[in-house]
DNA sequence: CGAACCGTATTTTTT
DNA sequence: ATACGGTTCG
């Protein structure tokens, strides 16, 4: 048992200590990973046998992490039958299981949250209600949070709180629709994600001998990142730890940042009252971090009110100051965060991997992933539009999906027209109107066509039969052949290859690879699967099982793996990196807009900034912009509460931390027109790295007769009009994107094709309009 | 039925 | 800005 070695004496505690309730207190960087797998190692080697070990992980990915570190300790063999896995995806492989017992098809579907939304939206439409008072994704919210806490439809009807809130927002009739929803899905034979953790219980509860079965099963029960579980996710685990009580929960309080699914701060500070015998570790001391970013997110930590008492600390060297930079434009950010990480490169000779850039939403991406691309830094952005959202790839999916299970109505919707087979709308309203009305899927509504057609025309139905000949042969090949066989003939048969192969524009294209990328990664899970000893036949169900809970976090290529990372903070939980870029850090983007109305929002963005900051090891970069663009429109930024919120110990801040508009109104006051460096500063604003900003620091520094000579400058700020092309002395061509206030004050947003986007105070600026 | 056009809402975070 | 939904015309 050498790999005890590894763990300093809390840890190996936490890690030896099996028999009982355990809570393991983390903070970040703590080594909890660590812990945790060198307690399953440990389980194994006192004789546990790995399928009585369940441990259950907040993501795909650090399931498959841990698996790995566990095969490298106890042997590939042995770590494969450990039952390891997300919530998700262990409770779907006991659903499979036991499915017929709740009435659903073996192969029941899984909707993921765009076929939940718009299942919502029809059942809305249907009930003739208005869908700008009932928001799909709204409604949806609602019964999402519902079932995480356990509440059935009937139960959402009588309760009181519930109706005289939906009332008091008007919403009156969310508990009829999630009623429908629920019928629907069940219908169906689809599962959505929050399903998946609700029929668990429904299955504990109503077959206690499955219960007991898992209960004997599980002799040790692990669960990591137990602060972000909610009350559904914990009620399993307390059923099915209460026979052995062996239950080891990790995690961090002061990390809980996602009570928008449900997640409960309260499932860990409560631990203490479910399981009274426990014994808690504390693990304080930070590995990962210097002591200047440990203290950082400690000083800012500290303002939340709830939170269990712990002194994380680093016994790391103390490393550089938080850094803190100002960029004039969210473009100038980009190109900021661009250069500062070149830089470090090209000093430190070190791999593009150590590199994050983070935010708070998706829609910022987009401005880092165009400065990496200029600079020609390989990135990897996660989240967005995650592989499996597109639009093809969820396409091809539901032809699988209809195969496997044809009462599937949300992908039978999806592709009956799709490619276009002339059956449009109005026939698949009627149709679907026949098949509420009777209570039954749309396939079996279908396929009964002839019988009593419903007003729809023999044309019609032809199209109709065709199709449904086309989906019974593919139904039986999913039964009938190899996964990768299926899936290729059902992307030919479909047409699918046919329409994208015909669309020769750089997206079509696109388009055609992502699905040739699906059907090679068939192949490779096959292939995956019989190397480890699988010798029955992989069919498409296993497959499907197997991907329809991944993120595009959990796939990485081999390409991957010496990239720059981009991501939202929500995705970076877990992982660390040795430069951190926090970007974005302005007033109603982070902390965001909609988490202001209450108390606990703001504090629940206070700990995703702790996060944040905590995910570097040596160094953390704060970047925000004083102008960014939203919904097109250019706005006005203030910089984030958080920033101030760091003890000013542990920060470096830029030498002004005024608001852009103070700053214009000091430029075009300061009086010397040309030669004053604080123009050049705060109109170009560059990064420090940028080394040619600098010593052209005075650019508007020419002499009036120098300039007077140019006969193509602008001498009349009013002539700068928005559309028009121009050049500027040092920046080149661009293109003016909009121009605001009046005479001496009149500033124009320029995006040049050199440096990106610009605002220049036009009494200063050196133009020549060229078109 | 389907392509083309127009108007509007969208940005919180994810299994 | 863009994507989606709804409307209109061929």
């Amino acid at each position: 048992m050498h790999f005890l070695e590894e763990l300093s004496g809390v840890q190996r505690e936490a890690a030896t200590t099996i028999e009982g309730p355990s809570l393991v207190i983390a903070g970040a960087g703590s080594g909890k990973t660590r812990v945790l797998t060198y307690r399953i190692a440990y389980l194994l080697t006192q004789g546990v046998p790995p399928w009585s070990i369940l441990a259950l992980t907040f993501t795909n990915k650090a399931a498959k992490e841990m698996k790995e570190r566990i095969a490298k300790v106890v042997g590939e063999k042995t770590a494969s039958q450990l039952w390891m896995g997300t919530f998700h995806s262990i409770f779907l492989k006991i659903l499979k299981y036991d499915a017929d017992k709740l009435g659903y098809s073996k192969t029941f579907s899984i909707y993921d949250t765009a076929d939940s939304k718009n299942l919502v939206s029809s059942i809305v439409k249907e009930l003739n209600l208005d869908t700008q008072v009932y928001k799909p994704g709204e409604v949806f919210g609602r019964i999402s949070s519902a079932k995480n806490n356990l509440i059935t439809p009937q139960a959402y009807a009588s309760n009181t709180n519930l109706v005289a809130f939906d009332r008091q927002n008007r919403k009156p009739e969310i508990a009829k629709i999630y009623a429908m929803y629920a019928q629907r899905c069940y219908k169906a034979s689809a599962m959505d994600f929050d399903d998946l953790l609700l029929n668990t219980n429904i299955l504990f509860r109503d077959f206690p001998d499955v219960l007991e079965k898992y209960q004997q099963k599980f002799k040790y029960i692990l669960v990591d990142e137990y602060q972000d579980t909610n009350y559904s996710q914990y009620l399993i685990i307390k059923k099915l730890a209460a026979q052995h009580q062996n239950v080891c929960v990790v995690g961090d309080d002061a990390q809980s940042i996602y009570s928008f699914r449900g997640a409960k701060i309260e499932n860990i500070l409560n631990f203490r009252n479910d399981y009274p015998s426990y014994k808690l570790f504390k693990l304080e001391e930070n590995y990962r971090s210097t002591q200047n970013i440990v203290n950082a997110a400690n000083s800012v930590i500290a303002k939340n009110s709830k939170q269990i008492k712990k002194a994380s600390f680093s016994s790391k060297e103390e490393g550089d100051k938080i850094k803190v930079l100002k960029a004039f434009t969210d473009q100038e950010e980009g190109y900021i965060v661009a250069s500062e990480i070149l830089n470090i490169l090209q000093r430190d000779h070190i791999p593009y991997k150590d590199f994050a850039i983070l935010y708070r939403t998706n829609a910022q991406s987009r401005i880092f992933e165009e400065a990496l691309r200029k600079r020609n830094i390989p990135y990897r952005v996660f989240g967005s539009l995650s592989f499996y959202q597109r639009k093809e790839i969820k396409d091809i999916l539901a032809y699988f999906r209809l195969s496997l299970n044809p009462s599937d109505d949300e992908a039978l919707k999806r592709v009956i027209n799709y490619p276009a087979r002339g059956i449009g709308n109005t026939t698949m309203e009627r149709i679907t109107e026949v098949a509420n009305a009777k209570d039954q899927s749309i396939w079996v509504t279908l396929e009964g066509i002839d019988k009593e057609n419903h007003g729809i025309n023999s044309g019609l139905i032809k199209k109709i039969k065709g199709f449904i000949g086309m989906m019974q042969q593919f139904q039986s090949l999913v039964y009938n052949s190899e996964a990768y066989d299926a899936a290729y003939a059902i992307a030919m048969g479909s047409g699918i290859i046919r329409e994208l192969k015909e669309d020769k524009s750089f997206e079509g294209m696109a388009r055609f690879q992502n699905i040739e990328e699906i059907l090679n990664s068939i192949k490779e899970f096959t292939d995956t699967q019989k190397a480890e000893g699988v010798t029955e036949t992989i069919a498409l169900a296993d497959y499907m099982e197997n991907v329809s809970l991944l993120t595009d976090a959990d796939t990485q290529k081999p390409e991957d793996r010496d990239k720059v990372t981009v991501m939202t903070i929500h995705s970076a939980k877990g992982l660390e990196f040795n430069y951190v870029f926090l970007t974005g850090l302005e007033e109603d983007l982070f902390p965001s807009k909609m988490t202001l109305t209450s108390p606990e929002g703001l504090e629940e963005e206070r700990r995703l900034f702790y996060v944040a900051i905590t995910r570097a090891a040596k160094k953390a970069t704060i970047s925000y912009a004083q102008t960014r663009y939203k919904w097109g429109n250019l706005s006005h930024c203030v910089p984030s509460r958080f920033i101030n919120e760091i003890d000013s110990e542990w920060v470096d801040m830029p030498a002004d931390m005024n608001s852009s508009a103070q700053e214009i109104e000091t430029a075009s006051s300061s009086g010397s027109r040309f030669g004053s460096n604080l123009h050049g500063k705060h109109l170009t604003s560059l990064s420090q790295s940028d080394a040619s900003n600098q010593r052209s620091g005075n650019l508007y520094g020419r002499t009036t007769n120098e300039a007077e000579s140019n006969s193509g400058d602008v001498s009349d700020p009013t002539s700068i009009v928005t559309g028009m092309q121009i050049t500027h002395e040092r920046f080149g061509v661009g293109k003016v994107i909009n121009v605001e206030g009046e005479g001496q004050n009149r500033k124009a947003t320029v995006f040049f094709q050199s440096a990106g986007q610009k605002q220049l105070l036009l009494k200063f600026a050196r133009l020549k309009i060229i078109g």
